[in-house]
DNA sequence: TTGTACGCGTTATCAG
DNA sequence: CTGATAACGCGTACAA
């Protein structure tokens, strides 16, 4: 690993030369520049990172929180974000608080204050005032992917018109009797993403005229393995009150209620339709009908926004940037409603 | 963000004493060491990493090298040696390969060499020789998780008892007609592990005196699309021809292969049964029987390895550590062979 | 036990 | 266009 004096040396210039020819400040002879350039490669020469970064006050790194890098999203976002950073020749250091709330202390107070990053990703989570008041102490720009954090600009869909498309969607085929599978549980992925999601299904279910009674909502945790068992105790429910579509809040949830279907014997879209959110990767196989929304698009965005402020001259603290586009990706999960027999429609009959 | 000056002049006393206290050397009186930390906490400092790593020459920090973060196998890994670093106040940083051979080289010959990182993490992929080189030209202790790489040491299961074991299971059911569902194609994770497993398939079916004949093993990519379109493909042939049992090398496979079956209208396990490699998160909304693997664990020994080895007295490049665990998981997509009656077994007809 | 002073590898400033 | 030289912030021999 050799050193700039090396490199000079060889070069039969001084540091100074050596360092302007690699970064291409102007001020040097293109006929050194081409020797230093030459010379330098074949050496091998990358400069330190340390020396660079305490000499210029700038790391060429940026830092991403996540809460677990496990879940689709996050892992779809880093690698949006990766990509734009390393196009950059940026590099991207991970603070992964690792599902459980352990060591976020940790992580928040000492690891992301070391100067080592020039600016924060953080991905879609809940997070405490303390936390929050830790991120500003960065003095850093920091940037939410996910939903909206208090203070903080964020890229993200419109979460409350995505479920309030899924949901008409539903009602669009006729369907009257729908369950919203939302997420919110375990770890700090759940708070305002929830809210709004929750918000979107009751703003179309109200517009439909339809009822959206606490019935109407049940609880999956993000994860296919619980929603799996929540909409099966709801499939259990009479005929005549079980839902006839299922609005799941990620298509994870979305894949658990297909699974959970299949094992009551129901149809799929004959019996109940379902919808998610995401355009999972899995969503195709399982020819699952979602709203689509991408995560990589979206990291990449929230990178190069990142990025261009810093690079900016500086005060141009960039606004709230405008909502991602979301899409609905129709595929087989989702099918008129069954056609209502008084046997099953209860009071509701269909005059012949 | 307070340096360690104002820390000293805070504290009175001069840095170096400063220095000594926070990093818990000894030759500081309690008393001054308590009123250091103390003070030094109030003032929320934290060294800057770029000037500690250009005195101390070490980083604190290792890279994680990921053909992509997106898979089961990779996030699941990543998070694993994210804990064990965490926990010991390391800082990563993520090197991903983002699918596409793109950037490689520009990873490989600029980022990586920076002088940022302490170590590095490879996970499972193929490496050119040029790669390969330059990996050796960090100077830096090196661990794969995933498969064997060249002269590197690594942490994985044994592939190929893995699948011998996930084939044995199939043939201790019954089943004569096996079909291997490969993985290997688009980006840079096939190498070694495809081969050990088809070796370990053709153990298998060699010991059990089953042809494994090249119509015994497909393709699938690693991925669940790739591997439903495969595998309707195979369950295409003629019922006497059909396979009765699919050993999958990755889960995610498998997920496809389960769902080409159901389009293909046979059921599970009584017309065919399948078995994955990895235990994927879904695998049990699934109930896909598999071979357990723990990513997680296999990334967190990997770095404590790494780590270990750092901070050691030096000289001691630890062996080729023991392959990982591996455990045969019974769920409900494996059962006994269907009986073969005379007009679907072909040439081999029991006798009554 | 504590303080002084130098070095770590680069970048930036200012002469030349 | 180029070369000395002073920071950058910290760790650590060495001296006290």
């Amino acid at each position: 690993m050799p050193s700039i004096d090396q490199v000079a040396a060889r070069a039969g210039v001084s540091t100074a030369t050596v360092s302007r020819a690699l970064r291409g400040r102007s001020g040097v002879s293109p006929s050194t520049r081409d020797r230093v350039l030459a010379i330098a490669d074949a050496m091998g020469y990358v400069a330190s990172s340390s020396a660079a970064g305490l000499a210029t006050g700038r790391n060429m790194a940026i830092g991403v929180l996540v809460p677990v890098v496990h879940r689709w999203f996050f892992a779809s976002a880093i690698e949006g974000v990766d990509r734009q950073l390393r196009a950059r020749d940026y590099d991207l250091d991970l603070y992964s608080l690792g599902g459980h709330g352990t060591n976020r202390d940790r992580v928040f107070h000492r690891s992301m204050l070391r100067k080592r990053i020039d600016g924060l990703v953080v991905l879609c989570m809940a997070l405490t005032d303390d936390e929050l008041t830790a991120l500003h102490a960065l003095e850093q720009p920091v940037i939410v992917v996910g939903g909206p954090v208090e203070g903080c600009r964020h890229i993200s869909i419109d979460d409350r018109a995505a479920v309030r498309d899924a949901t008409n969607h539903l009602i669009g085929l006729g369907h009257e009797r729908i369950v919203h599978l939302a997420g919110g549980g375990s770890f700090g992925i759940e708070f305002s993403v929830p809210r709004l999601r929750a918000a979107g299904f009751g703003d179309a279910m109200e517009a439909a005229g339809l009822g959206a009674g606490p019935e109407a909502t049940v609880f999956g945790d993000y994860t296919a393995d619980s929603a799996k068992a929540t909409v099966a105790r709801v499939l259990d429910r009479a005929p005549g009150t079980r839902p006839t579509g299922i609005v799941a809040s990620s298509d994870e949830m979305a894949f658990g209620a297909l699974l959970a279907a299949a094992e009551a014997g129901l149809r799929v879209p004959e019996d109940l339709s379902v919808i998610g959110i995401d355009d999972h990767e899995f969503a195709g196989v399982f020819g699952l009908t979602t709203i689509r929304q991408d995560p990589v698009a979206a990291g990449e965005r929230a990178a190069a926004l990142l990025l261009g402020e810093l690079e900016g001259d500086g005060r141009v603290p960039a606004a709230q940037p405008g909502p991602e586009a979301h899409e609905l990706v129709i595929r087989r999960s989702t099918g008129p409603a069954p056609m209502l027999t008084a046997a099953t429609s209860g009071a509701r009959v269909q005059p012949a």
